[in-house]
DNA sequence: CAAATATAAAAGTATTACTATCATATTATA
DNA sequence: TATAATATGATAGTAATACTTTTATATTTG
């Protein structure tokens, strides 16, 4: 799969960049390192200044590639969720069982990710942390519906349905497949916050983790006994 | 209940500000007006210099209740929070059966707002829309372990909690009874936000609530016949 | 009525979030 | 290889934000 993901492009919609940053070394550098900067210090204390003088270039440089930092972070989170969507849609290709194939889907949305593929400027270990503190914030805005309209979010929307109906085909019954599915996503984010910053607000620790957590949960939900 | 919630005031946190702002008109100013503006404009545009204007006061003035508008947004998701356990405790107080309780204790914490109880300055329904959509935003600070040391989230905690007992109390061998509460308490909130800017991403609607969407998951999850 | 306290008004600072201009470096093309 | 086109860098500038400080004026309390 290393290789694979050399060779490929992951496609973010082209409104949320002025100049594509896979075009230039600049542009990678700004994607690269933007994200060990807003990692180590939160998105809101994160600016374009900073990130200039760390990478030794020009604010108005970076400018050139994005409008504001809620661009970049909305660029960063679309290449996340398309690369997990690789995975997950790789990963699941092959089952023809529904219980298993849920049951995979589940297990690679939901767990940490652990190593860095080190084939792309894109330390993706490090953009896991930077989604689990910084996704909600890229729509919890009031811009929010027009950002909608403009596509921004198809991606991370498109995920949430392959999971929705992944469940249907678990139990074409279930009447809320879809509020299923975007609560395993958005949960399991947050279970791991919570692991980090809240450890008495959840089970979930050293060996239970928010995988085990979600898959008994739509399991049980779905009516199915799984082993393990 | 309602005149029992005129005499009752909402516990806070005394370091989530400088003068207590149920002391005076002015500070009850800021609390009521600051929730409508927050709503209206979404935290991220909201100032205490707009807030200033909107109340005829003074922007150092309201310096002196709060430190800054992350400290008010804590102080005024810690009173919604707190309003909340207290409707819940009251509602579910002289239930023995633990699932007739948790099935109320869901039905209070996961359903909307709709009358606002005129009794205080605050505006719950509007505060109700607020922690909907900036909640997130009052943890997701790379401050929040330090400000969780300093108690800026007991009330949510302990909130979860509860919840989490009622679970027990209906399974005592379902493993994950915090994970199950916490996911509830937030997930609830993201179910609402998705109904109003990704509805495609929510089974809810205006006949499914995430009241419905919660219980039954809560009682599938729980192995428990509910009935509707 | 005096003293204490609360609020208002105004000004000042540092930082943020950009935009604009011009110079220089790099790359592409004739 | 010269020239043109493009990308980047350096500098400066603007408006808004997030405060802090000082001083004046109300308002409350003893």
């Amino acid at each position: 799969m290393d290789l694979l993901m050399k060779s490929l492009k992951i496609g973010v919609n082209e409104k949320l960049y002025i100049k594509d940053p896979e075009s230039s070394t600049l542009g990678k550098n700004i994607v690269e390192q933007s994200i060990l900067m807003i990692d180590e210090m939160g998105f809101d204390h994160f600016t374009f200044k900073k990130l200039g003088v760390k990478i030794n270039s020009n604010e108005s440089s970076i400018y050139r590639y994005f409008e504001n930092k809620h661009k970049l972070l909305l660029y960063l989170a679309t290449w996340y969720w398309g690369w997990v969507e690789y995975r997950m849609v790789f990963a699941t290709n092959g089952i023809s069982d529904p219980v298993k194939k849920l049951e995979k889907a589940v297990e690679i949305l939901t767990k940490n990710v652990e190593e860095d593929s080190s084939i792309t400027h894109v330390n993706e270990v490090v953009l896991n942390r930077l989604v689990i503190n910084e996704y909600s914030k890229s729509y919890l805005v009031k811009e929010v519906n027009q950002e909608n309209k403009d596509g921004y979010f198809v991606v991370y929307k498109r995920l949430v349905n392959r999971l929705s109906d992944m469940i249907s085909a678990v139990d074409e019954k279930y009447p809320y497949p879809i509020s299923l599915a975007s609560n395993v996503l958005e949960g399991s984010l947050h279970q791991y916050f919570l692991k980090e910053h809240f450890p008495k607000l959840t089970n979930c620790n050293e060996t239970v983790t928010p995988t085990k957590f979600f898959t008994d949960l739509i399991f049980r939900t779905l009516n199915q006994k799984i082993d393990g």
